[in-house]
RNA sequence: GACCUGGUAGCUCAGUGGUAGAGCAUCUGACUUUUAAUCAGAGGGUCGCGGGUUCGAUCCCCGCCCGGGUCACCA
C-alpha cells in the first residue's frame, strides 16, 4: 500500500470511528460566536494578565493546520483561512467523548470549538477548550505544514489546496476583490452606471483579435464570446446613458503567456462629452485611488522596480518614442517623418529586424516598431498616445493630422494596463474604417474587425462627442499583488486537461 | 508554433548505468503550556508514459504527456 493509500484508509477509519461513537460525520450547520479572523483581531494586544481577568469566552471553528499532541495535552492550530489561532485541548478539560472524537481528527479536518481565551507560558494567544465539534473530515492528506505547497501546477489546478495552506494565496485574491469594489464605488461615486452587456455575440467586435467561437442550438446560430464590450457601451451612449461602465470577462482565442489568459477581466467605460485627454487625468486619479483602497498605499513594488502610481504620469508620444528608439538602435537620426512613409518605415524596420508584412501600412510599422523597442522599458506608468490611425478602427482621427488618432494606452510594469481614445462617431468614416478592416481580413489578418452594419447604424442616430477606456483588472492586480504572472492573479487559469 | 528547463514517497527536495534517500506527513509507544514540539521504533516508490541501447536504465538515446521560462502573437 502507498503511503497514500495508507494515509486515507487511516483517515477513511478515524471516521468511521467517529460514527460509532454516534456523532454525525457531516453535521448541517455550526454557529460561531467568533472567526478566528475576528478573535486573533480582538485579543491579539491583549497580555495574559487582561485575559485572565476578562475571562473572554467563544465558540469558533476552522480547518486544522497542525496537530501538537503530548498524550493528555494537545495543540491544534485553527485556521479560517485568513488567520490562524491556536486551541489548548486537555483531556481533563473536555467532556469525554469530545476528547475521544479529538484523539480521531486528523490534520486538515474542520471543527468547531468552544472555550475561552488565554495565554500560554510561551505568551501565544490560545483558546482552552472547553467542547470540541466535529464538522467535516479531511479524507486525503493536506500538504506540509512547514514548505507549504510550491509546485505551480498543483497550485492552480487544486487552488483550494493553494489556499488552504499558503496564506500569500488569499493574499492576492483578497486584494484583487478589493480592486474590483474600489473601482466600481469609484466609478458610481463619478455617476457612472454598471451595465451588463452580451458576452456571446454574433459578431465578435470592439477590439482585434481572434474570438472564440460557440453555438446556439435552439436558434441554430453561431456566436462568439466577446473580445470586447466596446461596441455595445457605445451603443448605451448613443441611447442617451452618458456614463457607463462594465467589470467583466473578454475571451480571445490567442496564446498564453505570464501577461495573457484566454479569458481575463477588464473594467471598461464611456463618458459622453470627454475626449482622451480627460480620461488621461481621469487615469491618473482612479489608479492610485484604487491602490490606496486595495494596498492601502500608491507606492508597488514589483519585481526589482519600485513603481509610483500617483499622479502625473509621463507621456510620450507613439511615433516620437518608436523614431526616438530606431534612432538609439541604428545610431542614425530616424525622424517621425520617417515612420509616417511606409516604403522608409519598413526599411527602417527590416534593419531592426522586425517583421513587416506586405499589407502593414506605415502605421502598423510605426507601432511594431514601438512595441518592439519601447514596452519593456516602460516601468514607471506611462501614457503612450497619439496612435496611427491604422491600428486604430474605432477611434477619432486628431483634426489637424488624419493619420494619428486621439488615443492612448497606459504602460506600467513594462506591458499594457490601459487602452483609451476618444471615440469615432462619424458613421461614414466609421463605414470607411470597417472597409479598411474587411480588406485586412482579406488579406489574411484573422485579427482584422468585420463589418458591424448594427454599430453604424446606431452612430447614424447619433453619438455624442465620447471617450471610452479599458482598465486590465489581472494585470493591475498583479502590479498592486507583484506578482509577475497572471495566473497567479486568476483563481482556476486555463491549464491543459490533464488524463 | 520554436527554443530552454523541469516531472523521484501525500508534501518539500537530494541522488546514482548495478537492491532508491532525507525532512515533514502517516502508523506504534512515551509525554497535561507546546509551537517546524521532542525521543524510540515501523511502514510507505510502476523515479510522468511508451519505445530503444545495455548483461542490467530512475540515470544514456528517441517519441509522447503535463508544467515553468524566453520568443513569436496579443491586452
Amino acid at each position: 500500500m502507498s503511503s497514500q493509500e495508507e494515509q486515507v484508509q487511516q483517515r477513511a477509519a478515524n471516521l468511521d470511528a467517529i460514527i460509532r461513537h454516534g456523532v454525525a460525520p457531516y453535521p448541517s450547520r455550526f454557529e460561531r460566536q467568533h472567526t478566528v479572523s475576528e478573535l486573533v483581531a480582538t485579543h491579539q494586544e491583549k497580555s495574559h494578565d487582561a485575559l485572565e481577568s476578562e475571562q473572554p469566552r467563544t465558540v469558533t471553528g476552522g480547518r486544522i493546520l497542525a496537530i501538537r499532541s503530548f498524550g493528555k495535552a494537545n495543540f491544534l492550530v485553527l485556521s479560517d483561512g485568513r488567520s490562524k489561532l491556536q486551541v489548548y485541548v486537555r483531556q481533563d478539560a473536555l467532556p469525554p467523548l469530545d476528547f475521544q472524537i479529538f484523539e480521531l481528527l486528523d490534520f486538515g479536518d474542520w471543527v468547531g470549538v468552544e472555550g475561552r481565551l488565554f495565554r500560554t507560558r510561551t505568551n501565544e494567544l490560545t483558546i482552552w477548550a472547553g467542547r470540541l465539534h466535529f464538522l467535516a473530515k479531511c479524507l486525503l492528506p493536506l500538504p506540509e505544514k512547514w514548505h507549504g505547497l510550491t509546485d505551480v501546477e498543483t497550485r492552480y489546478r487544486q487552488r483550494y489546496l493553494d489556499l488552504a495552506v499558503n496564506p500569500e494565496a488569499r493574499r492576492v485574491f483578497e486584494v484583487r476583490s478589493r480592486v474590483v469594489s474600489a473601482i466600481r464605488e469609484l466609478m458610481t461615486a463619478r455617476g457612472f452606471l454598471e451595465v451588463e452587456t452580451p458576452m456571446m455575440q454574433p459578431i465578435a467586435g470592439g477590439a482585434l483579435a481572434r474570438p472564440f467561437r460557440t453555438h446556439h442550438n435552439a436558434l441554430d446560430m453561431d456566436l462568439y464570446l466577446r473580445v470586447a464590450p466596446e461596441l455595445y457601451l457605445k451603443r448605451l451612449v448613443v441611447g442617451g446613458m452618458e456614463r457607463v461602465f462594465e467589470i467583466n470577462r473578454n475571451f480571445r482565442n490567442e496564446g498564453i503567456s505570464t501577461q495573457h489568459n484566454p479569458e481575463f477581466t477588464m473594467m471598461e467605460f464611456y463618458q459622453a462629452y470627454a475626449d482622451y485627454r480627460d480620461l488621461m487625468t481621469m487615469t491618473e486619479e482612479l489608479l492610485p485611488a484604487v491602490a490606496h483602497r486595495a494596498i492601502g498605499t500608491d507606492q508597488i513594488t514589483f519585481g526589482d522596480h519600485q513603481l509610483s502610481l500617483a499622479a502625473p504620469y509621463a507621456r510620450l508620444s507613439l511615433r516620437q518614442a518608436a523614431s526616438a528608439a530606431a534612432s538609439d538602435r541604428l545610431n542614425q537620426a530616424i525622424t517621425e517623418a520617417d515612420l509616417r512613409d511606409r516604403d522608409r518605415a519598413a526599411a527602417v524596420a527590416g534593419r531592426l529586424g522586425i517583421d513587416v508584412r506586405p499589407g502593414h501600412g506605415a502605421g502598423k510599422i510605426a507601432t511594431g516598431i514601438f512595441e518592439a523597442l519601447c514596452e519593456d522599458g516602460l516601468r514607471q506608468p506611462t501614457f503612450v498616445y497619439d496612435f496611427p490611425t491604422e491600428v486604430s478602427p474605432l477611434s477619432k482621427q486628431k483634426a489637424d493630422d488624419p493619420d494619428t488618432v486621439e488615443r492612448f494606452e497606459l504602460y506600467i510594469g513594462g506591458f499594457e494596463v490601459a487602452n483609451a481614445f476618444s471615440e469615432l462617431n462619424d458613421p461614414l468614416e466609421q463605414r470607411r474604417r470597417f472597409e479598411a478592416q474587411l480588406d485586412d481580413r482579406a488579406s489574411g489578418d484573422l485579427e482584422a474587425h468585420e463589418m458591424d452594419e448594427d454599430y453604424i447604424r446606431a452612430l447614424e442616430y447619433g453619438l455624442p462627442p465620447t471617450a471610452g477606456e479599458g482598465v486590465g483588472i489581472d494585470r493591475l492586480v498583479m502590479l498592486l499583488t507583484n506578482c509577475p504572472s497572471i495566473r497567479d492573479v486568476i483563481l482556476f487559469p486555463l491549464l491543459r486537461k490533464r488524463d
